[in-house]
DNA sequence: GAGCGTTTTTATACACGTAAGAAAAGTTAG
DNA sequence: CTAACTTTTCTTACGTGTATAAAAACGCTC
């Protein structure tokens, strides 16, 4: 890891890349092949450089992708017209988070992160906590009020792209829809009921619906 | 993959390994080494065979992880008793499935599956689907509110499960401390305040609260 | 300029998941 | 018995992330 204050000028060996390329070179293999061709020895030889040597400068391929995130939300996160009501301010908050990490679905292995602690993100976060706390909730409660709202929308995020890629990938589609054919009616009523439209009524976007719904509960709590 | 049905007796050289036995000796090494020690080559070593013959009773290595998973559920999952009250059945379903879950955190990999469909966990979804239908909901609100809750439950542990692999892993956390440190707090208030009791707050397990909230919410919906 | 300390880069190597195809071990038809 | 066919297993090989240690490139001091 490169020192940000280094007591002499330069000390040692000049580097000949650094992190700021290496994201930069990511970010271009990311969105020209897709990040499943983001290799360490594809993005060391576009750089000009060797494998182990992006190791200097990033710990792991982990925290590349964590780097590449936050490079994309500073890029994109753009801060929305905020409305003056509290509640439609934590709802557009988040909506506009999740939406624009739903736009870019090659995150979803590093979406497990426990925050988004992008600086360029955390403005956001503040906009749900101070939502809520106008709302009447204690800080320590609007704490919790925003970790509830994020665990749902990274749920949501993770979960819907990892069933895009696994329909994309192969056909265990099939498999689920044979469970739901072959449900006993006796045993599951409900789930046989809506058996037939069980894959497109989970396929239905309905972020919105369920964030407002957790919002109003988080605010009618006492 | 074999075919359950064949239609002559047996036909082809005869299987030396099983999908269940497969299954079998994976899980013993999970619990005795953790999933990271499961490799298939050394799956397949300890079963007696050779890593590519594991391949022809199983598709890919998520699929091993997800049918672990599933073993897991029919193994540890039991129905506990079912208020009548609809609203209480909700929270008691997928709070049992919750604490399952969470308590075997190497399922994190898998557990972006959209949804759980281990036939053992149904009855779950059942139950929530059925009391969020008492509570007035229509069939297919009753779905949505099923999806929410998963997102929500699976969101939690995912995140709180990273969160907790990268805190034994290394010191990123250190990483956190420092950007709530350099809060500005005329820019971001609330964020400021709440600083020093970040940590804390969001180590508290309030899966409950946040559930109740979103039931709640779903169902004061109209 | 020769050595030294520091930092970055490179070379080599290992374990992993798994693709591709050859080999093996059965049953059945002639 | 032999040959064809089927299913499972084994051999080999590739690309991956990255650990380890050596090498290289700089400023510094004598």
């Amino acid at each position: 890891m490169p020192q940000p204050s280094a007591p002499r000028k330069t000390l040692g060996r000049p580097p000949r890349i650094s992190r700021e390329a290496i994201i930069e070179t990511a970010r271009r293999i990311v969105t020209e092949a897709g990040v499943d061709r983001l290799t360490m020895r594809r993005l060391a030889t576009e750089i000009g450089s060797t494998p182990m040597a992006l190791y200097h400068h990033v710990r792991d391929k982990e925290e590349l992708l964590v780097l590449l995130l936050d490079d994309y939300a500073t890029r994109t996160l753009r801060r929305p017209e905020i409305p003056v009501d509290p509640r439609e301010r934590i709802v557009v908050a988040a909506t506009t988070i999740h939406q624009a990490l739903a736009a870019c679905p090659w995150i979803v292995e590093v979406l497990t992160a426990d925050d988004l602690m992008s600086t360029s993100a955390l403005w956001f976060v503040e906009q749900i906590v101070d939502g809520l706390v106008e709302c009447g909730l204690s800080p320590d409660r609007a704490v919790h009020g925003y970790r509830a709202i994020w665990y749902y929308t990274a749920g949501e995020i993770v979960v819907r792209a990892t069933a895009a890629r696994r329909r994309a990938h192969d056909d265990r589609a099939t498999y689920r829809e044979q469970v739901f054919a072959d449900l006993d009616p006796n045993e599951l009523p409900r789930l046989a009921q809506v058996a037939d439209r069980w894959a497109p009524l989970t396929a239905q976007d309905t972020y919105l619906d369920g964030l407002r719904a957790l919002v109003d509960g988080l605010l009618t709590s006492r």
